[in-house]
RNA sequence: GCCCGGGUGGCGGAAUUGGUAGACGCAAGGGACUUAAAAUCCCUCGGGAAUUUCUCCCGUGCCGGUUCGAGUCCGGCCCCGGGCACCA
């Protein structure tokens, strides 16, 4: 441990009076006297400017870590900043407390969830607090309150109502580790996104959220966010929403081929991307899964070695397939050619896949790389329609570049990217085909099959179907009286529960016993943040308290929420706009993801056994050392290495700036300073203060990098410290514990409480003057290379600094012929010469 | 394969957006203080050459270009990280 063996005992060195920082005593003191006085809370005048601040909440799971303690550093650094300077700020901390940890917890140590969840919540507050973090009192909460949960149920049962929410049977992702179905988007290379565990595909009823019925929306609108967010978020989410606009059309069935299909099926929709090369489609194919395929399987329509080759392709995962090469087999039916009349064989391929479009493709090898390979393997036609304007194809691979229509009837000699509407508008006119819009992203499916989690809030009923529960029953909440085995779901198994009345008919019915995804009360908890909702228990959140609040100005959180819950909460304002609960297309104007936080080059983990313990550092070091570290050490955004002699370093320029405040003299306003007494270094060590204040603004308001704002203090630290001018050193400090007070609050308070009165806790003007220079440094070089620096008047004109400049490089340039003076105000002075 | 980031000392990272590369911190070495150590303070710290203290050469992944001037811009390449990935 570092110099802690005296504590409060003053003793001089270098004559002056100093004292040992004690940071235990102090960050406590100041901790009590923040939590006695209501610091935080944000205040009812909604006339004030606002300022919402939110760090990304965290699941309770019993200890906080490092990434948390850089989350809430950032977050926390810019609620104090605009609190300082006037504006009225709402920073807020709740817990994301619903979820598997809890259930897993249950069966490992024989704790209710409950007890568990709401004992890590009681543990993670104090572990928080004792950071220093400017929470809200009043605006926290858990999600699994049953207050929470009430209003969640009831837009739940406004989406169904408004048919943004069904329930529906259909193939689903299944872990059977984690016991439950889970969301496309929570499927990780066919893995689980929580345990890892390979996903199986089942077919279940389930609740879907209609996410896709926004899908345009959420695009449209990264436009209004596109300033604020990183670009490659919005970039992911793009992707993710995977819009793609082509032609749907029908493959007619060849009549031979309906007779065999017993006349079930005319024909199969395709969807294409590519309109343009429709004439030199030479086979189609479907999917595995395709319902042909099925019914075919299913009639005994196939010969022995078909069949055969069609149930070990269909036994194949489709996840595994992807890593395979291309397979298929002909399934002995034909279709025609909507524009030609030709006969096209389909094919069934394991590259097609059941879930996207329709679950088949026509397939032009000439112009896809897939349909290519696939083709070159069968032996299967290959028709060119297209041609570069310049130049031979290469009849080896497929080509996919731009070009000019051949072989293709009247669009023939047409450029094919001018083909593609012509083409879509000629099957609208004819009646066999129509543009289509395809999105990749999926309903989001809602259901749990597990106790832990919000109870939808349906019920099933022989007479009526499925029934919302009534709002003024709502919340349905959880029976405590529980066994959670990792098995079935415990609310099926339950004794009573899940049996009720109908809330129609009043007869007897079965409440349904799926849960929601976590991910649906992350996707609203920021508005309730802005009532405080236990006085107004009435409505979610207040209307006007919504309009003041929305949208949240600055979020921060990790960059694996990129998809998932940005989407989401993305999502859901829409919906509860639409719902008339929001007023706000978009739940975030700007976003700062942050980077992770490392150990020897990895991410910490139990496992890997790398793991810092934030407890630890605080109680060795204090909150403010590990505050200061974790802005210091790299830019937010990148990741931030660990370093214990980082720490130390952070710790030892706490100890450095709280000893030299005593060289400071008590006052409650800033010194009055005249310049033209001070000495040259004095000016030097104002300009960097100065300078130091003025980069303040921009890093809390727009840049962010506290690095190099915490660098530039330190400089000027450095600077102060060679002068021995009170008035200026007073300065120095009154404006610098001004400027850190957001990173390290704690020491910046006792310091400024005890010479200043805490004055200088508010916006400080930059005195202009200050950032002036006398003089300017020049560097001067010759042809490009620097080969000396002269120091001129900073009103000097541009003939002054070049003969000044001349003279210092004379040895470079004698006897040289001077081809070019470069001057540019200052930066620097370049003389080219000859030779 | 496609789309984003990014490659700067022993390390984390700066560089006013084309103008003194390496701020600030860490580590390391030397010195002061001390009986000693810790802490603290001072000095050195990209590489090389020279060392008569006035210096010179090289250097921001690699090759080339634009420019008076390039870490920064352009073209090509090589690595590293992330995202998407048979999406028709």
């Amino acid at each position: 441990m570092i110099g802690n063996n005296f504590f409060n005992v003053k003793w001089k060195i270098k004559g002056v009076l100093m004292k040992t920082y004690n940071p235990q005593e102090v960050e406590i003191k100041w901790q009590k006297h923040w939590d006695e006085n209501n610091s935080f809370e944000p205040s009812e005048d909604k006339t004030l400017p606002k300022k919402y601040i939110l760090s990304m909440f965290p699941y309770p799971s019993g200890r906080i870590h490092m990434g948390h303690v850089r989350n809430y550093t950032i977050g926390d650094s810019i609620a104090r900043y605009y609190r300082k300077i006037g504006f009225n700020v709402l920073h807020p901390i709740g817990w994301d407390s619903f979820g598997m940890p809890a259930e897993n917890a249950a069966i490992k140590n024989k704790i209710h969830p409950k007890k568990w969840t709401y004992e890590n919540i009681d543990y993670m507050r104090k572990e928080l607090k004792r950071l220093g973090l400017s929470f809200s009192k009043t605006r926290e909460f858990a999600t699994s309150d049953p207050e929470y949960t009430r209003w969640e149920q009831e837009f739940i049962i406004k989406m169904y109502e408004n048919g943004l929410l069904e329930r529906r049977t259909q193939k689903v992702n299944w872990c059977e580790t984690c016991h439950t179905v889970l969301a496309n988007e929570q499927v990780i290379d066919g893995c689980c996104w929580r345990c890892d565990n390979e996903i199986e595909i089942k077919e279940l009823p389930g609740w879907y959220i209609k996410i896709t019925k926004y899908a345009e929306e959420l695009l449209n609108d990264m436009e209004k966010i596109k300033d604020g967010w990183p670009e490659r978020v919005l970039t992911m989410q793009k992707n993710w929403i995977g819009k793609s606009i082509g032609l749907k059309f029908k493959f007619n069935l060849s009549d031979e081929s309906k007779s065999k299909l017993k006349n079930r099926f005319d024909g199969y929709e395709v969807f294409t991307t590519r309109p343009d090369t429709v004439y030199g489609v030479t086979y189609s194919a479907l999917a595995p899964e395709h319902p042909i395929v099925d019914f075919m399987l299913e009639n005994n329509l196939f010969n022995l070695e078909t069949e055969e080759k069609v149930r070990r392709i269909r036994s194949i995962l489709p996840k595994d397939r992807q890593a395979m090469e291309k397979e298929g087999v002909y399934l002995g039916i034909d279709v025609v050619h909507p524009l030609t009349g030709e006969k096209v064989p389909v094919w069934l391929a394991n590259f097609v896949l059941v879930e996207y479009g329709s679950g088949a493709v026509m397939a032009v090898p000439a112009h896809d790389e897939r349909d290519f390979e696939f083709a070159t393997k069968y032996n299967l036609p290959i028709k060119w329609v297209i041609e570069p304007e310049n130049g031979e194809i290469n009849k080896t691979e497929a080509y996919t570049a731009e070009g000019i229509l051949i072989n293709s009837g009247e669009f023939t000699g047409i450029k094919n990217t001018k083909a593609k509407d012509a083409i879509i508008k000629k099957f609208e006119e004819l009646g066999i085909g129509s543009k289509e819009i395809n999105y990749r992203l999926r309903d989001w499916g809602i259901s749990r099959q597990r106790y832990w989690g919000a109870p939808l809030p349906f019920v099933k009923c022989p007479k009526c179907g499925i029934v919302p529960e009534k709002i003024e029953n709502l919340p349905v909440t959880l029976p405590d009286d529980v066994e959670i085995t990792g098995g079935a779901n415990p609310l099926e198994t339950h004794p009573t529960w899940k049996y009720t009345k109908c809330p129609k008919c009043g007869g007897d019915a079965i409440r349904e016993t799926d849960t929601m995804d976590t991910f649906v009360q992350s996707s609203w908890y920021q508005f309730r943040y802005v009532s405080d909702f236990r006085k107004y228990k009435d409505v979610p959140f207040r209307a006007e308290d919504e309009k003041y609040w929305m949208p949240v100005d600055q979020y921060i959180g990790g960059i694996e929420h990129a998809i998932l819950h940005l989407l989401y909460a993305r999502f859901f304002t829409k919906a509860l706009r639409d719902l008339g609960y929001a007023s706000v297309d978009e739940p975030f104007s700007k976003l700062l993801t942050q980077g992770m936080v490392l150990k020897d080059g990895s991410k910490m983990s139990k496992s890997k056994g790398n793991v810092v313990d934030p407890d630890e550092i605080i109680a060795k070091y204090g909150a403010d050392t590990a505050r200061l570290f974790m802005l210091f050490a790299a830019p937010p955004e990148q990741e931030l290495e660990w370093s214990d002699s980082g720490v130390e370093g952070a710790y030892r320029f706490l100890n450095r700036i709280y000893q030299n405040a005593s060289k400071c003299k008590k006052t409650n306003k800033i010194p009055q300073i005249d310049a033209n007494k001070l000495t040259k270094e004095e000016k030097e060590a104002r300009r960097k203060v100065y300078e130091t204040l003025k980069r303040s603004k921009d890093t809390y308001e727009k840049t962010f990098s506290f690095n190099t704002l915490i660098a530039s203090s330190m400089e000027s630290f450095n600077a102060l410290n060679k002068i021995k001018n009170e008035d200026v050193y007073t300065e120095g400090y009154f404006i610098l514990m001004n400027v850190l007070e957001p990173i390290i609050p704690h020491i910046t308070s006792e310091i400024s409480k005890e010479y200043f009165d805490l004055a200088n806790f508010k916006e400080i003007q930059i005195d202009e003057n200050a950032l002036k220079k006398d003089e300017i440094n020049y560097p001067v070089s010759v042809n490009g290379k620097k080969r000396a620096e002269i120091s001129v008047s900073t009103e000097a004109k541009k003939d002054e600094v070049m003969a000044k400049a001349k003279e210092a490089v004379a040895k470079y340039i004698e006897d040289k012929e001077i081809i070019k003076e470069i001057f540019v105000p200052k930066r620097i002075v370049n003389i080219v010469i000859k030779g």
